[in-house]
DNA sequence: GAAGCTGATTCAATGAATGAACCTAGGGTG
DNA sequence: CACCCTAGGTTCATTCATTGAATCAGCTTC
């Protein structure tokens, strides 16, 4: 009976006085950032979430109540005969758009050989800078402004369904479409 | 194949096609984003990074041993006798501070109450913006321009000797003042 | 030669992640 | 009604990582 309400000594940074520390608190254990990523490209199922991340079913169900308790998702119905939720993102969530952007930016150069997916202002199409800024309009550019455009690094023909949606030029946030009807090729 | 030997099926990202993903096999582990923040803050040695985290000694071993195999950090002598070593953040892990620097803004503007470091310019004295640019000069500044200045949410006598060095503004990549000699109280 | 500093390694106990199986509630079809 | 399907989970045994304490090794100073 070592409980301790919230977190316990030793199992979080809680000696770290940093801003950084506490981020990672929320956002750092395993899977976590794939989840938000996901949620930024319009994921919004358990489903596709699982599908698409390859994530253990109880490692996401996980994910998705803390995040959701953090405020970076929020859990809504959008439909109720069978009642089904859906996870969205929340401003909160959002507002990690330029670490995930950076922290991409970073793999990509120091890890990647050839650029997976790049991402463009919508208004201009030029490739966003290091934070998600647009070096020729010189402005942050809005999440909702953001076009994912699939690179020549990507398989092409993908396993999951969420990874086929996904190579086709998308915006941000923009929920991805549901397949309507099972319509076997 | 995106295989990349040395990492085994499922306790990585293989699946994910991403850069985020790529960065995070790297980054991504428990611990690692705290000691390149060490790292950037002037932390070099074994010992400073230990009392300074309050991290397990084999996580510190493990960590610093991928961090320098990834490039991320350079391990080097710094004296002959008796022989020591310090571990220096690299070009690789310097690009890490956009990252870094958002990550942290992000965890004081939705989980933070007081400010507990400011990170700002030192040509001007204007604090940095989101992905560590400077919004007077408007331009990217260079790391090792970056001063940061403690806040004042940080405990005023910290136990380590470490925070108690960072309680004074200092410049980023600068390494810590070693201690000359032990001077008690 | 005893003690200290630095930079580790080893080890038992705990905690988290994994993957497979199972569960639940509601629909749709024959 | 029986049956299967889908979405969204929970449970559980196994494996893996983390933790904290103890120990060790090389070198130096007293």
């Amino acid at each position: 009976m070592v409980t301790v309400d919230g977190m316990a000594l030793g199992r979080d940074y809680a000696t770290q006085e940093c801003s950084i520390a506490r981020a990672l608190e929320v956002v750092g254990e395993r899977w976590t950032l794939l989840v938000i990523r996901d949620a930024l490209y319009g994921v919004r199922r358990y489903n596709d979430f699982l599908v698409h991340l390859g994530i253990p079913r109880a490692v996401l169900a996980a994910r998705l109540q803390t995040l959701t308790a953090e405020g970076i998702l929020d859990k809504r119905r959008y439909q109720e005969s069978p009642p089904r939720d859906e996870y969205v993102i929340t401003d909160r969530g959002i507002a990690l758009w330029p670490t995930l952007r950076s922290l991409g930016l970073w793999g990509r150069e120091h890890f990647g050989e050839a650029p997976l997916r790049t991402f463009q202002h919508s208004v201009c199409g030029t490739e966003l800078g290091t934070y998600g800024e647009c070096p020729t309009c010189a402005t942050a550019v809005p999440v909702e402004d953001v076009v994912m455009v699939p690179g020549p690094g990507l398989d092409p023909d993908p396993a999951d369904p969420i990874s086929r949606i996904l190579l086709k030029p998308k915006r941000l946030l923009e929920p991805i479409e549901q397949p309507a009807a099972a319509d076997p090729v």
